[in-house]
DNA sequence: TACTAGCATGGTT
DNA sequence: CAACCATGCTAGT
């Protein structure tokens, strides 16, 4: 097609084969055809073509999406209700050709825009983003959008109206031409390249050409005056079937080659992409992931609909006082006017007050690519009180086809904001208080997304600072959401502390990635964190908190409870089982315990006992062995939570870290369940006991050694200026507390064919060492010689014992030549923390096979 | 000196 | 490995 104008051509042959007037003085331009051209009409097939009185029947014999009277199918009385907006279609597309880029453009002559296609077509179609991104095709447009007025969205399912539409209008046998509409699937996606076909043809140089030879302001079609009537461009798409949710197959391969699919429409459409790479898809962490709260609040009732076009999380850069917001450039290629001077032009966008700024949208070149710019958005972002990590939003609003940018604070942008949100926004966090604007839907919407932003606002300035912190890092991309972070933390932790290893069996070893895992057929389940000891006649036992009182309970030494336990499940002392009862342990005993338990909390614990104020001792050592037990991870900040990863482990793999939902989530099996897992633990709990009581003599004659020799090499192992080890002796019943590191269980000794080298936490995060809580370790921790061993002890632990795993490695490896070292150093460990044999069993007890390996 | 604009560098994808 | 992009660097004001 030589021009886009709608001006007539010479063939004065309606395009319209059913057009009764073949010949005509003058012809229009109408529907794009296949070819990528447009139909030449007659003024009365054009008219109707104009006013939207479309066909919705696919004519086999044309060669294209028509629309006619001549069929007397066309009227936009035949589209299905969803799909008629909240204005004629015609009208529509002049709205968005006439006013909409137009609208953003400061000055807004004739100049080039872009539609706004989507760039994530191969990723909405995904399940996931279903949910959180419905998209409703607007068949004016041709561009996947959210209607907000009418339906807030259109879940994928609830697409077929859109589809049976679509259905009529294929009416037939795919053509070639619609074939690939459906193997694209996505709503939009041929809509935007056939749209962007009608933009590329007319507008066309491509991006590479522009910036050499920049048509600036030329010949666009869309909102070239010529073109008053709106009809330019936006025809072909209008004939668009709707892209309805193609078969999986057909959808599968279409992710896969979402380029592919589109060559045709990408030859067709010419339109300047920037590269292969983003030519029908950006990077998802630009894709907009509005939420229908979000929309809500864009659009409220007002009959606007959103345009969701991308969003970005600021960086550091962006957020500071440079005022230059990067563009990703696909996004600014995509969805911004086309520039070719560097320049570039003033933006208008309004934000979510409905307040307007102007913005230069330029570019730098960069490696013969461009980079391009938002310039001057400091007053903006500072406005909207943004920080980095903050995403902005950038959509448009139709009608209007204004800019709107607006933002969604950091909840989930990363690990420490999302903590900060977390724990101050009641979950609006995960909705996120996106925030952009129609600003008169403000009125007409439920205010609660502009409550939870006044909320949120008030707690800005206390994320600040941690913000900051966070993006301050190199790291460019986000973390990890830190909710996921804190859930793969106590996961682990829970796992270490709980793990139980299957009696007489004997682990496999499996080297990953250097790290040699001590893996057990079955998986183990999780337990109650007791401590165990031994009572002044002898007899095993542990004691074990209820959840409810906080009251430690006697019970025997071989019992598995579930994480959840409290008085009332105490069979085994019937006049303990009641919260009520009082408590057999007393501080001093339980104080005497702890240090076995989490040599770190005692000494919290015996900090707190010097304060005057404690007056209920017993009390506070309840919560301080409570704390123990659960230990400090929970209390460590944000910062240090960083460092908690599940790094080495893979698909299918079966240990307590993967396949246990994280922590708090997901069902816990009952007491009573019988799975695998359950057996496995419970099989392993009892190994354990067996362990732990051989192991209890043994301890004992090394607490006795100690005593004897005080000053010894002890000091490395603690810094508490009170030996752990002592801990049990001084009081009475519990003396030998905890029956730590009685692992000598032969088949403990078998598994450790391979003799551990040390433990990792699978949750650490190598790089992230040094943001490690110095306290985890504090005071149980001595220093090894392994980098991998440091590591892990430096790691917070939540649960019992901060030198739990190592007992276990100590009594792995009785001998080995090599790691000799370090078994000899987690002896020593186990050996000051008795206790620390509350330790876990070492499923995932982790061995560097290599000193360095650990240190990555 | 402080600030800005633009380019260059290098980490990440 | 190339492209992207966050950010550092530097010249200019």
């Amino acid at each position: 097609m030589t021009s886009t104008s709608g001006a007539a051509s010479s063939s004065k042959i309606c395009f319209n084969s059913d057009c009764k007037d073949l010949k005509s003085e003058r012809l229009r331009k109408g529907w794009r055809l296949r070819t990528g051209e447009l139909a030449e009409l007659c003024d009365r097939c054009a008219s109707a073509f104009e006013e939207g009185r479309f066909c919705d029947t696919f004519h086999l014999n044309a060669s294209g999406w028509r629309s006619c009277e001549s069929c007397g199918k066309g009227s936009t009385s035949s589209l299905p209700p969803s799909l008629v907006f909240h204005s004629t279609l015609s009208e529509r597309s002049k709205d968005y050709s006439a006013n909409g880029l137009a609208n953003w453009l400061v000055g807004s002559g004739p100049v080039p825009w872009r539609q706004a296609p989507s760039l994530f077509n191969s990723s909405i179609s995904k399940p996931e983003l279903h949910s959180r991104v419905p998209y409703e095709v607007d068949i004016s447009t041709g561009i996947d959008r959210l209607n907000v007025s009418g339906r807030l969205y259109t879940p994928y399912l609830e697409k077929k109206n859109i589809e049976d539409f679509s259905e009529r209008l294929m009416n037939g046998p795919l053509k070639p031409g619609a074939r690939d509409i459906n193997e694209n699937g996505n709503a939009g996606i041929n809509f935007e390249e056939q749209r962007s076909s009608c933009l590329t043809k007319s507008q066309q140089p491509s991006l590479k050409e522009e910036s050499s030879n920049p048509p600036f302001g030329l010949s666009v079609p869309y909102t070239s005056p010529d073109e008053a009537n709106g009809q330019i461009g936006v025809s072909g798409t209008h004939l668009r079937p709707n892209p309805q949710p193609p078969p999986a197959k057909q959808f599968h391969s279409n992710l896969h080659n979402g380029i592919d699919s589109s060559v045709e429409t990408q030859i067709l459409n010419g339109r300047p992409r920037a590269d292969s790479r983003g030519r029908n898809q950006l990077f998802p962490r630009y894709r907009p992931r509005f939420t229908d709260q979000d929309l809500q609040q864009i659009a409220g009732d007002s009959n606007s609909i959103i345009t969701p076009l991308f969003e970005k999380m600021l960086s550091a850069s962006d957020a500071g006082r440079i005022g230059r917001l990067v563009l990703p450039k696909k996004c600014a290629e995509a969805y911004f006017p086309p520039i070719s001077l560097p320049e570039g032009l003033p933006l208008k966008v309004q934000d979510s007050k409905g307040k307007e700024w102007i913005f230069q949208f330029r570019f730098w070149p960069n490696n013969n690519s461009r980079m391009y710019v938002l310039e001057g958005v400091t007053s903006c972002i500072q406005n909207m009180q943004l920080q980095a990590g903050d995403v902005v939003t950038f959509s448009r609003l139709e009608p209007g086809g204004k800019l709107v940018m607006g933002f969604r604070k950091a909840s989930t942008a990363s690990a420490s904001e999302q903590d900060n949100k977390a724990k101050h926004s009641n979950g609006m966090s995960t909705q996120g208080d996106a925030e952009l604007a129609d600003p008169t839907s403000w009125s007409k919407v439920d205010k609660s997304g502009y409550i939870a932003k006044e909320a949120l606002g008030a707690k800005l300035a206390v994320s600040r600072k941690r913000k900051n912190s966070i993006l301050g890092s190199k790291s460019k991309r986000p973390r990890i959401d830190n909710e996921d972070l804190i859930e793969l933390k106590l996961t682990w932790e829970e796992a270490q502390g709980l793990l139980r290893g299957p009696p007489n069996y004997v682990a496999s070893v499996v080297v990953i990635e250097g790290f040699e895992f001590e893996e057990y057929e079955d998986a183990p389940i999780l337990g109650k964190p007791t401590i165990f000891a031994t009572d002044s006649s002898g007899e095993k036992i542990q004691w074990a908190q209820c959840e409810d009182c906080f009251k430690w309970r006697r019970l025997p030494s071989d019992i598995l409870l579930p994480s959840k336990w409290t008085c009332s499940s105490n069979s085994w002392d019937p006049e303990r089982s009641f919260c009520s009862a009082t408590q057999e342990l007393t501080a001093k005993q339980l104080e005497n315990l702890l240090p076995h338990c989490n040599p770190a909390a005692f000494k919290k614990m015996k900090a707190a006992k010097q304060e005057p104020e404690n007056v209920d001792a017993l009390e506070g050592l309840d919560t301080l062995a409570n704390l123990a037990i659960l230990g400090e991870g929970e209390t460590l900040p944000a910062s240090s939570q960083a460092t908690t990863k599940h790094p080495r482990h893979r698909p299918g793999c079966s240990c307590i870290v993967c396949i246990q939902p994280p922590s708090g989530k997901g069902p816990k099996h009952k007491q009573s369940c019988t799975c695998n897992v359950c057996q496995t633990v419970k099989r392993r709990f009892r190994t354990l006991m067996l362990r732990r009581e051989k192991k209890q003599s043994q301890k004992e004659l090394e607490t006795a050694c100690k005593k004897q020799r005080p000053s010894l090499p002890d000091k490395e192992l603690d810094d508490d200026p009170l030996p752990c080890t002592n801990a049990g002796n001084s009081s009475p019943n519990p003396k030998k507390v905890v029956s730590e590191g009685s692992d000598d269980d032969p088949n403990r000794v078998k598994s450790s064919t391979s003799p551990f080298k040390g433990q990792i936490d699978l949750n650490i995060q190598p790089e992230r060492e040094e943001e490690l809580s110095p306290g985890s370790d504090s005071g149980s921790m001595m220093r090894l010689p392994q980098d991998a061993t440091e590591r892990y002890l430096r790691q917070p632990r939540m649960l019992t014992s901060g030198g739990n795993s190592y007992s276990e490695v100590t009594q792995t490896q009785p001998g080995e030549g090599t790691e000799g070292e370090k078994i000899s150093s987690s002896v020593n460990l186990g050996a000051s923390h008795p206790d620390a044999d509350r330790d876990h069993p070492a499923v995932f007890s982790v061995r560097p096979s290599a000193p360095t390996s650990a240190t990555g």
